[in-house]
DNA sequence: TCTGGGGTCCTAGGACCC
DNA sequence: TCTGGGGTCCTAGGACCC
C-alpha cells in the first residue's frame, strides 16, 4: 500500500488567532510582533500583499502600516498555545496517527484512505475551522517533504479550495518544475547558494541529481531531501513527543548594555525561568551554556559573541546552584567596552528526575578520571601545539597507564612524533608527563 | 536609532577506549 | 620493550525550521 502523508498547516496562525477576538479584522491587513515588537513575525494575506515580508524588522515597514492602516499586535504566545491545543486535539479526533510539528503544523499518516483522499481531508479542514474558528490548509503526498510542497500550493492557490492531493507523480512533476530550490523544506539561503553554484536552481533539479553526489558534495540530510522528492520515505512519521534536549531562554536587550551587573541580573532572571521550565517537565540538567553577544549587525570590530558551558558534577533543577555557575560563565566571558545587545542561557544534557542516581554515578566517575587527565594535556598541548598529539590513560584509578597517540591527518603529527620519542616512550610506562621535562 | 525566541540535527575534530 | 589501528563519545559551530 502506498503512503499519503497530510501536512495540516494553520494559515498565518498568529494572526488567525488574534482575528478570533477582532472578527472585523478579517479581510483587513494585519500583522504581529515579535518580542519587543522588533519583527513582522506574521502577516495576513492582505498584508503580505502589501509587501510585508516575513521577519522584516517593524522600523522598515512603519511607513507601509500607516500608510494602509495595518492593524499591529505585540505576540501573545499564552494565547497561540492555548489555540494551537485546540487544533491539534481536534487532528487527533479526526485521525489515527499525528505527528505535531510545530505549534501551527501537524502531519497526518493517512495511508488507510485510499481514493477517499480528497473528500476525507475537504471535511477535515472545515471541522478544523468549525471547532476552532482557525483556518488550514492541507497537502498530501507520499512523503513529509512533498507534502509541505503540496500544502504550499494549497496555501497559495485559490483554486485548490485549500487542498491538493500530490501523490499523482504525474502532478509532482509539474509542481517541482515550478519550485525553487529556496522554497523546499530543509533547503534555506545557504544552501540555495551553493546548490545554484552547482547549477541546481529548480526542486525538479535537484529530485534528479544524485542521492550519493549530494550526500558527498553537501550532507546527509540534503541527501534525505533528494530521496523524498521522489516519492522514497526516508523521514519517517513519529507520532510520540520527542524528549526534549535543551531548555533555552533569551532575550535582545531593549537597549544596549556596557556594563557587568545589568548583564549578571538579566542572566539570573533567565536561570530562574529556565529552571522553573526544568522543573515543569520534571527534569534536571547536568551542564548550563551562557551566552552573551552584541548586536549581529554591529560592524567587525564592534562585533563579539561567546559563550560558556559550567559541566556540573550533578545533574540538578534548582535554582541557586544554576545560579551559582551561570553567574561564574558570565564573568568567564563578559568583556569590558562591547555593547551587549542579547544574552541567554541553555540547559543541556537533560535527563528525567527518575533517572537522577544512574546518571549521577556515571558521570562523576568519568569525571574524576577525565579531569587529571585534562592538566596533562593541556600543559603538554601548550608545548607542543595544539592538538598535535593525543594523550590517554589506560584503566582507571589510582594506577593509569599513560599511552600517547596521534591523529594521522593531523599535520603537526610527523614532526611532533620525530622529535620527541623519549617523552612519549616515557609517558606510556605510567609516570605522569609533569615529571619530564619537555622539549 | 530601531533587526525575535526556541528548538533540532549533523559534521569535524579532539578525547577516550579497546 | 616499544608502538598502532580503529572505533566511540563528546562538544562547538553551522545550517535549518517555525
Amino acid at each position: 500500500m502506498s503512503r499519503s502523508i497530510a501536512l495540516v498547516d494553520c494559515n498565518n496562525f498568529y494572526v488567525s488567532c488574534e482575528r478570533l477576538f477582532a472578527p472585523h479584522l478579517e479581510r483587513r491587513p494585519v500583522i504581529v510582533l515579535s518580542n519587543n515588537d522588533g519583527c513582522a513575525v506574521a502577516r495576513s494575506n492582505e498584508a503580505k500583499a502589501l509587501g510585508i515580508g516575513m521577519a522584516v524588522p517593524f522600523h522598515e515597514i512603519r511607513h507601509l502600516v500607516q500608510r494602509h492602516g495595518v492593524t499591529v499586535f505585540s505576540s501573545n504566545y499564552a494565547l497561540y498555545g492555548d489555540l494551537s491545543d485546540r487544533v491539534m486535539n481536534t487532528l487527533e479526533q479526526l485521525a489515527p496517527r499525528v505527528e505535531i510539528y510545530s505549534i501551527d503544523e501537524a502531519f497526518l499518516d493517512l495511508s488507510m484512505l485510499g481514493d477517499q483522499l480528497d473528500g476525507v481531508c475537504r471535511s477535515m479542514r472545515r471541522c478544523v475551522t468549525q471547532w476552532t474558528g482557525i483556518p488550514v490548509s492541507i497537502g498530501v503526498a507520499p512523503t513529509k517533504t512533498l507534502a509541505k510542497v503540496a500544502n504550499r500550493i494549497a496555501k497559495k492557490s485559490p483554486r485548490t479550495g485549500g487542498v491538493l492531493d500530490l501523490t499523482d507523480p504525474a502532478l509532482q512533476e509539474r509542481a517541482l518544475r515550478r519550485l525553487e530550490t529556496g522554497d523546499i523544506w530543509g533547503v534555506g539561503s545557504r544552501l540555495k547558494r551553493k546548490l545554484a553554484q552547482c547549477g541546481i536552481t529548480s526542486a525538479i533539479q535537484l529530485r534528479d541529481a544524485s542521492p550519493q553526489w549530494i550526500r558527498r558534495r553537501f550532507n546527509i540530510v540534503l541527501e534525505r531531501t533528494v530521496l523524498e522528492l521522489r516519492g522514497i520515505q526516508a523521514m519517517s512519521m513519529d507520532d510520540a513527543p520527542p524528549t526534549r534536549r535543551s531548555i533555552t531562554t533569551s532575550r535582545t536587550f531593549g537597549q544596549k548594555v556596557t556594563d557587568l551587573e545589568p548583564l549578571r541580573e538579566a542572566v539570573a532572571h533567565f536561570v530562574s525561568r529556565a529552571a522553573e521550565k526544568l522543573r515543569h517537565h520534571r527534569l534536571i540538567t547536568g551542564s548550563i551554556l551562557v551566552f552573551l553577544s552584541t548586536s549581529r549587525f554591529a560592524k567587525p570590530g564592534a562585533l563579539y559573541r561567546n559563550s560558556h558551558t559550567a559541566t556540573l558534577l550533578e545533574a540538578v533543577s534548582d535554582t541557586p546552584t544554576l545560579l551559582e555557575h551561570a553567574m561564574r560563565g558570565v564573568e568567564a566571558i563578559y568583556q569590558k567596552g562591547y555593547r551587549f545587545n542579547k544574552a541567554g542561557i541553555i540547559l543541556l544534557d537533560l535527563h528525567p528526575e527518575e533517572n537522577y542516581q544512574a546518571t549521577l554515578f556515571s558521570d562523576l566517575e568519568k569525571r574524576q578520571r577525565s579531569e587529571r587527565l585534562m592538566k596533562t594535556v593541556d600543559l603538554l598541548n601548550s608545548r607542543l601545539g595544539r592538538g598535535a598529539i593525543r594523550f590517554g590513560a589506560e584503566g582507571i584509578g589510582d594506577n593509569p597507564v599513560w599511552k600517547t597517540s596521534a591523529r594521522r591527518k593531523s599535520p603537526a603529527y610527523t614532526t611532533c612524533w620525530k622529535e620527541l620519542p623519549r617523552v612519549i616512550a616515557h609517558d606510556r610506562v605510567g609516570r605522569t608527563p609533569y615529571e619530564r621535562d619537555i622539549p
